[in-house]
Parts: C-alpha cells; structure tokens; sequence
RNA sequence: GGUCGGGUGGCAGAGUGGUCGAAUGCACCGGUCUUGAAAACCGGCGUACCGCAAGGUACCGGGGGUUCGAAUCCCUCCCCGACCGCCA
C-alpha cells in the first residue's frame, strides 16, 4: 500500500505511475473520496468527544432526575455518531477498494512499458553457445535417466504434478544445500517455512487468495492456503511487529513448497518441468531500513547471479517494465537462464527474481522498526529474491550440462552432494 | 479430536462496569552522584490518526452485542499453553 498522505499530495504522479504500470485506477475519485472520509471522521470524533464528556459526568452525578437526563443526551449523541459512522464506512469502502488495488510506486529507471520493454542489463560467466552437437530437452533427457516420472505424477496428483526420481532427487537436495551454504555464509539465517498460510498473510504479501483467476491452492472451509513462495511466510513471519533499528538490515532464508494452480496459462509453454503446480524454492528476504533497500535489492541480484554462474549456467538479468512488475515491487530483476532444450534452438527462461517491495508490503503486513531513544515507528523496507527454484534450476542444469553421448555432467559445486560427476554413463 | 486455563504497553504482569490509555517491575531515554563505570536516587517513557498548538479520537487477540459509559458483562471466531486420546 502506499502512504496516503503521499497519494493526496501527489495525485498526478501516482496517477501517472499506475498508467505506467498498466493498472486502471482512478486515483482522482480516491482522493475525492478520501477527503470526504476525513470531514466525516473529524464531525465523528467531536461527537464522540461530546458523549464521552457526557458519559464521564454520568459517574459523578448523583442526582437521579439529572442522570436519566443526561443518559439521555448521551444516547442521542451516540446515535448521531452512528448516522454518520454508516455514512463513512461506506466512503472508506469504496475508497479503500481503490487504495487497496493501486500498485507501488516504481524505480525511476525501471523501463517504462510492457513486458517486451523489459532491459537487459548484463550476461553471465558462462556464454550461451551452441553445444555443437543435437541436443536433447530436459524431458527427453529425464526419460533417458530415469530422472522424472510426469506420467506417475499426473496419475496421482495430475497434469502439471511430477515425482523426482534418482538423481533428480539428489539434485534436488543438492541445489537446497548449495544454495543455504552460500547464503548462510553471507549472514542469511536459514528457516524452513509452513507451506500454508492465512489468508490474510498472503492479502499482505500482494497475493490474492481466493477468486475465479487466483494462482493460489486454498482448503476447504478453513482461511488456509497452499503458499505460491516462502516470501509468503517469511512475509508472515513478521507481520505485526516491530523491530529494533539495530537488527536491521534483517536477512532470511526460507526453504518451502510452492504451489501454483498456473489458471490462465494454458497454452504458454509448458512443457516438462518448466511451469508446474509444485516445487521447491530456496528463497531469499530481507528487512531494511527504507536507505538500505537499493543496496540490498543489487545484492540479492549479485547472489544470483554468484549462484548460476557458480552451477556453470549461462543466463542474463533482466531490468522488468513498469507493465509487468505486479503490485508490490518497486523493481524487479529477473534471471533468465539459458536453456538449450527450449524452442527451436534454445531460449532463455526465468529463473529467478528479485524485487525491492519498499514499504508496500510493511504497510499491509504492518511491519515497522524503531530507533532507541526516539519516538514513534517507521515502516521496514521488504525484499525477495529467489535463491534457487529447484523445478527449473534442474532444468537448466539437465540441459546445458548434457553430453554428445547423452550424459549429464553433475556441476561441480554441487557433486559433494549428489556424490557422483556424471549422470547416465554407467559411472 | 476432548477437557481446562489463558490472550493487556518492547517484555513481564495487575486490573471484573465509570476519573483506566491502563498499577507495578524490567528494559529504554535524560539528570544527580562518581576520576570513569556500576549501584542508588530523581524525572521521562505505548501506537496510529486529526491539529500550528492546547488538545482530541481510536486501540487491552479479531468481529459483533448490551449500556449514557466496556480491558471489565454477553455472543462468535482466531490464537497460545497444560493435560488426555490418536499418530509420523
């Protein structure tokens, strides 16, 4: 959410932001109907101000005669206070629909436009070249190994699930630990999270629950949810509290499932691993003050970055359009990793992303820090980055490790873990 | 799943219808004392919103109700703890 004052003080330009950001709001009738919210508020709490007075002289009247008048004025008041209460709870709705669905504000050098606007701002180690010989994709690869059984996965759970299998298990495990030995060297605390949460927590974080084109799972006839990302309940882990100054920069990592129903993305591609309902994430999150978030949002991408280029993976990092940044991020970058398999002749696929949220999630998740010695709080800064997404990092490995004669080289950083070098091969 | 007990300020913990936004302790901030520190003592110290200020309004897990007035009574939901049952 934004600050509200912000909103009444800059009008066009938070105008301006949500045309830029493709979200239709009418930042004009909000302020409107703010202003009428306020009027009422303050004819609301001077009506108040009146009861209570005759409230407080109630208790130190003896008189009866004198009481039952005075109940009386007293009721009378509360009534008109209420009059007016309805009529402003009405203004507050309409006008908190509005605020409720204005988007962050964004980064001045985000590229202005849609996705196809999106900036490549640089490349990996690694280069994207051919491997010079027929490549396989990650399906045809898994099937050679062993590695993935869709068929299982879709008689159980359906289209779109997967049992890992063998190596791809181990993988699995192995990106896990690489990545958490990575990111706990850099003072991230490890966490693994609930893989539901409250309604409410995900409301917070900028998802959006229940309805006819939500990405979210929910359980019967309970407020749980399947969480799309731990940045849910790493969001949720704080919600409601205030934090010291002196613990800030506050860094998390958090392991979890993700589950995405994928409604509306039928047709995209989607083959194999690349777009499924489950998968494990290693996820990163951060709690700034609001001078530190930048910084944090460059090393949150540097870890990424550290974190492909160290499994050998060419990609490169995307600066995202205002058109195709969300609600709640202030920018956002994208790894997309090269994958051989893709297309025709490879294509690049997102991987990661990292986005710098600044207060807007805090605002709705209520969480602020304080400095000692001063009075009042302020609102944290929120950040996160995908660390490893397991689904296509195993992907992406499968296929820009592969071999002329069909092997699968495991990466180095990650063989300590899967115990071997090769996949395939006899070895 | 069952029974009981609880949810109050950063923490601990009083408060069962009216001068309660809330005792007290700890923590924290300022001061006295001290060569310095500690201790002791004195003072201050919740959050948000409105207001230049004085001040006002709201908030005692969430929502609703009773009442002139609710932290306090009633309903409901959520959460936490203990014990029992079941179980990886």
């Amino acid at each position: 959410m934004l600050d509200k004052k912000n909103i009444l003080e800059n009008t066009d330009l938070v105008q301006k932001n949500c045309d830029n950001r493709g979200v239709k709001v009418n930042v004009g009738r909000y302020v409107e109907l703010e202003s009428q919210r306020r009027a009422l508020q303050q004819e609301i709490e001077e009506l108040s101000r009146q009861a209570n007075l005759v409230s407080k002289s109630i208790g130190k009247t003896q008189d009866d005669a004198e009481r039952k008048e005075r109940k009386k004025e007293g009721r009378q008041l509360r009534e008109q206070k209420d009059e007016k209460q309805a009529a402003m709870d009405c203004i507050a709705a309409e006008a908190g629909a509005i605020y409720r669905s204005m988007p962050n504000l964004t980064h001045p050098e985000s590229p202005v436009g849609s996705e196809a606007h999106s900036r490549e701002l640089r490349r990996g180690e690694h280069d994207a070249r051919s491997l010079g010989f027929p490549v396989l994709d990650h399906v045809e690869l898994a099937e050679q190994h062993d590695l993935i059984d869709f068929e299982g996965g879709a008689r159980t759970a359906g289209n779109g699930f997967y049992f890992l299998k063998n190596e791809a298990v181990l993988l699995e495990l192995a990106l896990q630990q690489y990545a958490l030995e990575l990111l706990m060297g850099e003072g991230f605390v490890p966490l693994i999270t609930p893989d539901l949460a409250r309604g409410e927590i995900l409301q917070g974080v900028g998802f959006i629950p229940r309805g006819p084109e939500t990405q979210i799972y929910s359980i019967e006839n309970s407020d749980l949810n399947l969480v799309a990302t731990a940045e849910i309940t790493l969001g949720g882990l704080y919600s409601g509290q205030v934090i010291d100054e002196d613990d800030l920069p506050l860094t998390l990592c958090g392991i979890s499932h993700c589950f995405r129903t994928e409604a509306g993305a039928a047709g995209r591609t989607s083959r194999g691993l690349y777009r499924v309902h489950q998968f494990t994430k290693v996820e990163m999150f951060a709690f700034t003050r609001p001078d530190q978030s930048e910084q944090m949002h460059n090393s949150f991408c540097d870890l990424e970055c550290r974190i492909f280029d160290g499994l050998g993976i060419p990609y490169r990092v995307i600066d995202i359009a205002t058109g195709d940044l969300g609600g709640p991020a202030y920018r956002k970058f994208d790894l997309e990793a090269w994958m051989p398999g893709r297309g025709d002749n490879g294509e690049y696929g997102e991987v990661t992303s990292a986005s710098n949220c600044t207060d807007y999630q805090s605002r709705r998740l209520n969480i602020r820090y304080k400095t000692k010695g001063e009075k009042g709080t302020h609102f944290v800064h929120t950040l996160n980055g995908t660390a490893v997404a397991i689904s296509r990092a195993i992907l992406a490995i499968l296929e820009n490790c592969q071999q002329a004669d069909g092997t699968v080289v495991v990466p180095s950083v990650l063989q300590k873990w899967v115990g071997k070098e090769q996949i395939g091969g006899g070895i």
